[in-house]
Order: C-alpha cells, then structure tokens, then sequence
RNA sequence: GGGCGAGUAGCUCAGUUGGUUAGAGCGCUUCCCUUACAAGGAAGAAGUCGUAGGUUCGAGUCCUAUCUCGCCCA
C-alpha cells in the first residue's frame, strides 16, 4: 500500500459505516471482563455509563450528539486503559411526548381520536410507533459512533422495567412514602393530566391587569382589587388586605361580595399581601393559585373549584358554567363592565404557565393525584454529595443542586394518560386501595381483607415518565433481581448528561439509587452543556436556526461534529456550533488522512531493517519530547475531566508540531535513506500511532481507519517497526491500548531549548525574506554566526537549508566574525546572527531603522527583566522561575551585543 | 427576591494547583497549486483579558465592590 493507492481527501462516507459495523462485529463494544463469560474476573473495578435513554420521539438533535460524543469519549478511554467497559444503551418510553406524537398521527392518518379507538388499541398503535422509532433513533445513536454494548439494550416499558417500576412503587408505598389525595396541582388542560412542577415553564408575556370593585356587603364601600386572571374571580374565597394597610384594615372582619355571583367571602388580614402591587388588596382563589392556597390553608378558607379537566366553568361559575376558560374572561369582564365594577386594565407583564409539553397554559387546580414523600429521600440524595459520595463536574453545580433539594416540593407522579407504567393500585366498590405486584396479589389482598372475591379496579393512571428514568443506573443491569450485572457493574461510574436535566433525571436518580440500593447510583455526574447557534441562541422551530446532526454528518462527518462538540466545550458550558467549526474539524481530519498518507509513503520507500542502530536527530528527539510531553499534559487532564482541553492540545501537536515541523524534516532524513531513513519511518510510525491512539475517543472513526492502514503497512514491510512494547499490533485500534506515560530521561529539556533557537532562526529567515520579498523558491546565500550554537548549526545546515531556503553552496557558518560584511542585510535571532548579502534589496537607512528598533525593543525587555530580577522576585519566587528569568535575561544581552555590533559597521 | 454562570483579537471561543512575551478556529493583509494535504503551505496585522479596588515578588487566573448579558428557582 502506498500513498498513490489512497484518495488525497479522507472520504468517511465510505469509511464510517463499514468500520462501525465492523467493531460491532467483533464485540468490541462489550467489556472485556463479562459476568456472562467464562473466566470472568470479579475483583476487577469496571467503569460503567448509563446512556441517558432518548425517546421515542425519533428526532435525534445535537443533545444526542453531545451526549454520546462525550460519554462514547469516557467510553473509549476506558476501554483502551484495559479497563472492563460497559455503556449500557436503551430509549425511554416518553410518556407525555410519545402520547402526544401518537396522537397526532392517528389523528392525521385515521381521522380518529384516542378516545375514540380506546386505551387498548390506542396502546397498540403506540408500539408499533415504538418499534418504528426506537429503530430510526439507535440507527442514528450508532451513526454517532456509539461503542455501547446492544447486546444490553433496554427500553423503559420492557418487561424488566416494568417489574422494577412496580417494584419500587410497592416499596414507597408500604413505607408511607406514596400517598394519593386532592392537592393543588399544575394541570394540561388539552392532555387532560397532571404534570409536575418541572415540567411547567415561565414565559414573560405580556397580559392585562384589571382593577375592579370588591363590594362590602352593606354598605356603599369597595376594596379596589387587580387580577391578571379575572375568570378566577368566581372562585374567589376571600379578600386579604395587609393588616397594616391603613387605607384597608378598617374591612378586615367585613364581608365582600363576589362580583357577579353576590356570593359573600370574608375580607381577612394577612402579611403575604405587597401593599406596594397593584391596588394593595388580593382577591383569594386557593382552588386555582398556589399562594392562594397557602393563604387559603392558614385561614381555612374553603376551596372552590371553577375550572373543569378541560379548563371549562364548573357549575360553581354560575350563569358562565360550561364556558372556555379565556371565552369566560371576557364575559365576565363585559358584564363586569355593565355593572360598574370595573376600575380600569392596564398592560402587564406576566409570568405565564406554560406546559413543557405543547406550550399550552398550565392551570393550577385541586386535583385527586399520586404524590411522593420527598424529604426523606432528598435528605440522603443530599448528603451524598455534600460529603463527596458523588461529585458534580463542574463543580459550581454542587450548588445549584443544593439549592433545588433544600426546597424540593412533594413530587406529583400520576399523570393521566394511557402510554406508561400503569400505577399498581387496585380500588375495591367500597373505595379501599391496594397496592401489590400484580392483579393476582391485589385480589389475594382483598380476599382477605373482605373474606371473599371482590371486584378490582385498576388505578387507570399511569406513572411520570421520570419515575422510571430515576431507576434507570439499576434497572437496567436487571434490579430488583440480583444479577449478575447488577452485583460487578452497579453502581455505574459518571452519569454524564445536559445540566438541564440536573432536577428532573439526575437528582432523582440518585434519590431513587439511595433508596432502593442503598448506594449512589454512581460517584460522578459530569454535565455537559447546550448546543446552541452560533451566536448563541436557542436552537428553535420558530427562530428556524435548528442543525440538524444528521445533515452536519453528512456534509462533514462524524468524526467533525465529535470533534467540533468535544473541543469547542468546557464542563457545564453551553456550546455554540457553527458550521464554520464543524469544516475546520472535517479539515482537521483531512489532516490526520494526509499525514497517514505521508507516513505510508515514507514508510513503503524505508529499509526494512537497520544495520546499525543511530542516534537520532534534534527533530526526531525533539517531538519525541513532545509527544511525551503531550501525553503527561493529556493524562492529567482526562483524569481531570477536561477532555476539550486535550483535545484542543493533542489537535495542536498533531497539525502545528507534528504535521508542520517534523514531517518537512523527516523528508530530509527519509531522503538520506540507509539507516536514517529506517530510524526516521520507525519514529514517524511511533509519533502518529501515539496521535491516533490519544485521538481516537473524540474521532473514532478516521483514527481507526488510519491505524488499521498503520497497522497493515507496518507489518507488511518490517517487523522491525513496531511500537507496540509487547511486539504485536492489537487487533484495532478501539481495543488498543491508551498510551502510557513516559518518564523523562534528561535529555528533554536541552533538546527542546535546542529546537525552539533552530525554530525561531527559520521563522526570522522567512520572515526576512517575506519582507524583502523573495520569491518562495529562490534560494539565498546566508552566513550565521553564534558562539554557543556553533555546533546546534553546523548539525542542523541541511534543515535549516530545506526549511528556510537557503543556499546550501553559499551559507557559512562561524563562530564569530572576524568583519563586519559590507552591503548586507542583518538579523538577529536569539543566540544567533545572520547575514545576507542581498545587495540590490538593501536600503542602508531601511536597515538600520529596522535595527534600532529591534536593539530598542531588546533594551527594554532588559530593563523590564533587570528590575524584576532586583526586586524580591528574585528573592521570594521559586528558584526555577528566577532561572528562567535570568536565562532569559542572559539571551537579550546577548542579542544586544550582537544587535550593537551590526550597527557599528 | 434567592441561586448560578458569562463578559479575553472583527466574530465564536480556549486558557484548573497564580509564574511574568495571553492562544485557537473563522475572518482580514501579502505571497505560494513545492512530489502528504489548496479541506493546503509561509509570513503578517489585530487584544490596557467589562470597570474599580485589594491580596501577592507576580493576577486573565484569587478576594471585594460594581456594571452589562444570560440561565435556573420562587
């Protein structure tokens, strides 16, 4: 194979699907240490992620590119240390989402409503929905590149699931932590159920506020008082003033009346009331408002429902019975109106309720619902991370996390809908509950409890959504059973997921873990942010900015987007993904294919052994120290979770050190061919194998291509270049081992201090020459003159010739210089100076202009460093900084002298 | 009202035990189709790191105050 026989672009159209399959094929995806297997191993320590499940929806967004570029990197990382790996994948049922997505098919291709097909055949349709779905979106999850084990695949309505769901419903329930009562809850009225406090969004909108007349009852008084909400007024139970109000304290004991209904409510006192808003008086509605209710609990005012399921006027409304909620605003408004109860509307800005599902407004009402007990699981889910049992990645979120479970709410859990865990509550005629496994239980329940047979009915709600997904870490790996899985892999290791769902996945999840296992579901969270627009947006619908990942993938690659979500991101901060970033990572790759290339190349034209072993070269000692250096840096911070860091720091190795630096020299040395050429492949071969392998959990795909093709040419032409240590190539790249640290051996640091003069002379030469404006192939005569680098020069003339375009024939190299040269132009660079003697571009004011400058920039970094090293720097600093300072120092006067000669002549 | 985050080059962002000359990508200027790569190469311009104090030998980095923007919760 050479580099003729590979495309000059990296096509990973033909390259992706080919190599995912493949892997999946040969197991790579399980651990390597299997309770299943023969031989398994359990004192071995695996690291285990739970994929958060997407829906069944079956869109699959940048949330789920996000997630999986990052836990897929864990993953990988994992993996390649030799660490029994298990991602556990599987989609979560959506409740609410799916209900709705289903309803609006059936009702687009069959005309039917689900009331009108019934739960059962309404429950049939949503399988298959579920079937068609969860098809389209573990397709797309594998296009991602995801290494989880299918093999463990779970869905949260399986059969396993459900028997985990009723099973901690049962526990809480026999421990008085579940109980079902009428509360005030946030209600859908076009889903017709219950949902949670989370699942209710705020919006600024802007309304009206209206001021009208609360009447006293006998007599010609009124409180004036402003709603945003007027149709709530008919359930009004009470007026509160603020018992300090002067204007109004003198009613508090009186009677209103209920404009339009003349029903007759107490005016009360109470400190809840802001004098400052609106009238200063509120009207008290505790069936619909939750402060109300708090103020209606503390005076035992009695509750009044007005609205209806489907948000329609009780008949506690009166003459406005059966109206819409918003037709009854009016109404009631304009008849207040007539009657002269109205004061006056203005425009108000309000925080509107809105259902997180279908953005229709929520309204709070009094509802018969299942509620969990939750202090006595947030108290623990707490402690768990404030002692450190669990770690949040960032940190900051430790607090946001506080914050949310110091003031958690009972969590409302029925929801009424038909797609979901059924709740596992049967009803006797006489009301009586029973909570049990199954059927069969509840009736034996019953049985005994009414000494004979009795009809049951189910409870015919099912169980929030986020009721499962809590149990998720456990339930996948088989609990309540105790398998195999569940004793070596629970608890999991990182539970990675969006900070969004921080309250409503990961906190419960840890709440639920506690209780039903006693231990933290797992011991880190890490939280990525939200992909938004490139200026930082919201992806939306509405604003039109949503990119889709599948069209990214197309048009780049998977590897690009990876990368782009991978190194564009900090823990915990939100990532803005331009397209424009997304090309440069698809070059970036391109990149890595072309050196590919390079190093088959080199590698085909190399002898296939050596005949004596020899020393290498300042270049190839110097990436050498750098990829070591690479691989402490990388280390540490993938053991600190800053994989975005690594990679930005790995990408800069590879395409500015590597790519532009190393390979130019290699081609020197490949050229001299014999041993060189040999040591120079061998070393190539060991650079990019290192690159590939750091690599490959952000871009797993043309990594893994590339070192298979790495692999190939090496062992088809010598079993001399090999870097692996145990002389045998892995079986791919993903099962490859991850680099291990390579001390320093002492040589580093002269190398790298060595390397960076040869740099810097090279970049002062082009720059020389861009300026002068040299053509790029034209080679010049140069004469170098350095007392310490004399020999650095003499051993680097043919790369420093190549790489600044020197005239081999016509450069000398001194030590120092007897004479001035006339008519030349000059430089310095570090310990370095140069001369061309370029005659026809020289402009001796020109010249000397350019150096004074640089003597003048040279003076005051002296100055600058002169005082800082007599200050107590020198006195406080750590002594290797103040080496470092003085070296430096050291450097400019020498360049000052050389700078003060040149202009002498 | 409570909590949290951000403000660094024209744009989008990195910069984690504080180390003295602050980086990248895109964009911009000049040049180059050189046999790995024009999805490329070389050179360059461009930032008083929101503001004001403080701690420190040393602050983009730590502390305090403040301004602006954003998010979450009530």
């Amino acid at each position: 194979m050479t580099e003729h026989t590979l495309p000059k672009t990296y096509d990973f159209k033909a390259t992706e699907e080919r190599i995912y399959t493949w892997w999946e094929q040969q197991g790579f995806f399980r651990p390597n240490n299997d309770p299943r297997n023969k031989g398994f191993d359990p004192s071995k320590k695996p690291f285990v992620i739970s994929i958060p499940p997407p829906n069944v929806t079956g869109e699959l967004h940048l949330g789920h590119a996000m997630f999986v570029a990052m836990e897929d990197l864990m993953i990988r990382y994992h993996r390649m240390k030799g660490i029994p790996t298990l991602w556990v994948p599987g989609t979560d049922h959506a409740g609410i989402a799916t209900q709705l997505k289903v309803e609006e098919d059936i009702l687009r291709t069959e005309e039917v409503t689900r009331d009108e097909l019934g739960r059962e055949e309404f429950l049939k349709r949503t399988w298959s929905w579920k079937e068609k779905y969860h098809g389209i979106i573990s397709r797309q999850i594998r296009r991602l590149g995801a290494s989880c084990d299918w093999s463990r695949e779970r869905f949260t309505l399986d059969e396993g699931l459900s028997v985990a769901v009723r099973e901690a419903f049962v526990r809480l329930y026999k421990k008085g932590l579940i109980y079902r009562g009428p509360r005030l809850i946030n209600w859908s009225p076009r889903l017709r159920t219950a949902v949670s406090d989370l699942e209710v969004e705020y919006s600024e909108e802007e309304g009206q506020l209206y001021f009208f007349k609360y009447r006293i009852q006998g007599s010609s008084d009124f409180i004036p008082v402003a709603t945003t909400r007027p149709e709530t007024i008919l359930g009004d139970t009470a007026v509160a003033v603020h018992p300090d109000d002067e204007r109004y304290k003198k009613f508090i004991g009186a009677t209103a009346l209920v404009p339009m209904l003349d029903r007759e409510i107490p005016v009360i006192g109470d400190e809840y009331v802001d004098r400052e808003f609106g009238t200063g008086a509120l009207k008290i509605t505790p069936g619909h408002d939750a402060n109300d209710y708090q103020i209606g609990a503390r005076h035992k005012l009695p509750i009044i429902s007005v609205l209806d399921q489907a948000a329609h006027i009780t008949a506690a409304g009166g003459p406005y019975a059966g109206m819409d909620r918003f037709d009854a605003r009016k109404k009631l408004w304009s008849d207040m109106q007539a009657a002269g109860l109205t004061i006056k509307t203005e425009r108000y800005i309000q925080r509107v309720p809105r259902s997180q599902r279908g953005g229709e407004i929520i309204e709070p009402m009094i509802s018969t619902q299942w509620f969990v007990t939750i202090k006595p699981l947030a108290e623990p889910a707490l402690a768990a991370v404030d002692t450190g049992r669990i770690k949040i990645v960032p940190e900051h979120f430790t607090r946001v996390y506080r914050n949310w479970m110091e003031n958690i709410q009972d969590w409302c859990i029925s929801r009424q809908l038909w797609w979901g865990h059924r709740i596992p509550v049967w009803y006797a005629p006489d009301g009586s509950m029973f909570c049990a496994y199954n059927e069969d239980e509840a009736r034996a329940n019953a049985k005994q409890k009414f000494g004979k047979d009795v009809e049951l009915i189910q409870d015919p709600d099912v169980l929030d959504t986020w009721f499962s997904s809590g149990l998720w870490p456990f339930s996948t790996l088989g609990w309540p059973e105790q398998t195999a899985d569940l004793a070596y892999f629970y608890p999991t290791s990182v539970l990675e997921t969006g900070y969004d769902i921080l309250f409503f996945w990961v906190a419960r999840m840890i709440m639920m873990g506690l209780e039903f296992t006693s231990q933290p579901p797992f011991h880190t969270v890490y939280l990525h942010g939200l992909v938004r627009d490139d200026q930082g947006r919201k992806m939306s619908k509405t604003i039109g900015n949503v990119i889709d990942p599948l069209e990214v993938m197309d048009k780049y690659g998977t590897d690009a987007l990876r990368f782009t979500l991978l190194v564009g991101s900090t823990p915990g901060q939100d990532v803005n993904l331009s397209l424009e970033k997304v090309a440069a990572n698809r070059n970036f790759a391109n990149k890595l294919w072309n050196a590919g290339r390079f190093v088959f190349g080199a590698l085909a034209a190399a002898p296939r052994e050596q005949k004596a072993n020899l020393e290498w070269t300042l270049a190839d000692a110097w990436i050498w120290a750098r990829a070591k250096q690479l691989l402490t840096v990388t280390n540490r911070l993938f053991e600190n979770n800053q994989y975005g860091e690594a990679g930005r720091q790995i990408y800069e190795f590879f395409w500015n050190e590597f790519a532009d630096w190393y390979i130019e020299i290699a081609k020197l040395q490949l050229a001299e061919g014999g041993d060189r050429a040999f040591k120079t492949a061998d070393l190539l071969v060991r650079v990019l194998d290192v690159s590939l392998r750091l690599l490959h959990p952000f871009t797993p795909f043309v990594t893994e291509e590339l070192w298979t093709r790495l692999k190939d040419a090496a062992v088809s032409h010598s079993a001399k270049i090999n870097p692996e240590k145990k002389g045998i190539w892995p079986e791919a790249l993903i099962v490859a081992d991850w680099p291990e640290l390579i001390a320093d051996e002492g040589w580093e640091e002269s190398t790298l201090r060595n390397f960076a003069i040869f740099q810097d002379l090279v970049r002062a030469v082009r720059n020389l020459r861009a300026e002068k404006g040299i053509k790029p192939g034209q080679k010049i005569a140069a004469h170098l003159a350095s007392q310490e680098c004399y020999d650095l020069l003499q051993q680097e003339k043919a790369a420093l010739t190549a790489l600044a375009q020197l005239d081999p024939a016509q450069l000398t190299i001194t030590k120092s210089l007897k004479e001035r040269p006339e008519n030349m132009i000059s430089l310095v660079s570090g310990p370095v100076e140069v001369y061309f003697p370029l005659s026809g571009l020289t402009n001796p004011a020109e010249e000397r202009a350019r150096l004074e400058r640089e003597l003048h920039d040279t003076r005051s970094q002296i100055q600058r460093l002169e005082s800082l090293l007599a200050g107590d720097f020198a006195k406080r600093a750590p002594a290797a900084v103040v080496e470092k300072e003085k070296a430096r120092l050291q450097g400019y006067k020498t360049m000052v002298n050389s700078l003060e000669e040149q202009l002498k002549k």
